[in-house]
DNA sequence: AACGAAACCTGCGCGC
DNA sequence: TGCGCGCAGGTTTCGT
């Protein structure tokens, strides 16, 4: 499911349902998901407050009394709020409020992560210390100083949430697309003001997605969080064989850095 | 040190 | 219909 701009819509949506939800039990069908040393993974979170729940790039952060819950989704993690229903052979963790909302992580390929962490510290740990900034807040010259030694193809590099955090493999296409600059370019060829395009082009796309709800493709869901409606902006991702919106080239799909990526061969040099 | 490929999982759509 | 393959909005680990 989600890249920064669907992130911050479950965020958002979260927040209004689960605020000042108090943790009762957890039920864990699948512990793999969990990071951080089972048994005090419950105990630690049972009678904890829901105060407020953060983003960073594409981690969810809950924040509790005394710890928080860093969250991470991958590919197809979501949530959904229900009660006294069956559970899914999806839904692996249950977050059970003394309300008697329950809160299920539901994901099919099990490849979503959640760290219990202190309040204080959580900031200087595993992972979110590693994480790079958002475009919003990264400077054009340290991106550029970052990669421009990089043998590697330019769409690999802002895939990379080391470097900078938030894009995955839509918001990428798209970024390449509207600064014009082809995936497969060695990131060492880049020019100060190709990086500073893509900056900013990576800013402007993940702001307007966020307006938008983000996106939704393959797994529509009409349950919590994932109904955007950015589909309709994209440019060029999902688009193979359809007209460049500029110059009416067709767009193809190639792979790089492993991921299937949509190009106009025309625009994108 | 840095890169691509494989691994982690499951489900879906396609061609034979 | 059934089977095998490739693919999927992500990241870490492995091997070179």
């Amino acid at each position: 499911m989600p890249e920064l701009p669907e992130v911050e819509t479950v965020r958002r949506t979260l927040l209004l349902k689960l605020k000042d939800e108090t943790i009762k039990d957890i039920d864990i069908r699948y512990p793999n998901i969990i990071k951080t040393d089972l048994k005090s993974f419950t105990s630690v979170l049972i009678n904890q407050t829901i105060h407020d729940i953060d983003r960073m790039g594409k981690y969810l952060i809950f924040i509790l009394d005394q710890h928080v819950i860093v969250m991470h989704l991958r590919m197809e993690g979501k949530f959904y709020i229900k009660s006294h229903e069956p559970y899914d052979k999806h839904e692996h963790i249950i977050f059970k409020f003394k309300s008697g909302m329950e809160l299920r992580y539901h994901d099919v390929r099990k490849f979503g992560t959640m760290h219990v962490l202190s309040k204080d510290h959580y900031l200087d740990e595993y992972p979110l210390s590693e994480l790079g900034l958002e475009p919003k807040d990264l400077n054009p010259k340290d991106f550029y100083q970052r990669i421009h030694r990089s043998e590697r193809p330019i769409k690999a590099s802002l895939l990379d949430q080391h470097i900078i955090s938030g894009l995955g493999n839509i918001y990428v296409d798209e970024t390449l697309f509207l600064a014009k600059v082809h995936p497969t370019r060695l990131s060492k060829n880049i020019t100060k003001k190709e990086a500073e395009s893509l900056v900013s082009a990576a800013t402007s796309v993940l702001a307007k997605a966020v307006r938008l709800g983000g996106t939704t493709i393959r797994s529509y869901t009409s349950s919590l969080g994932v109904h955007g409606r950015f589909q309709n902006e994209l440019n060029v991702h999902t688009k193979k064989g359809e007209p460049c919106p500029i110059c009416g080239t067709p767009i193809i799909k190639i792979k790089v850095a492993g991921r299937g990526s949509y190009v106009c061969p025309s625009c994108q040099t």
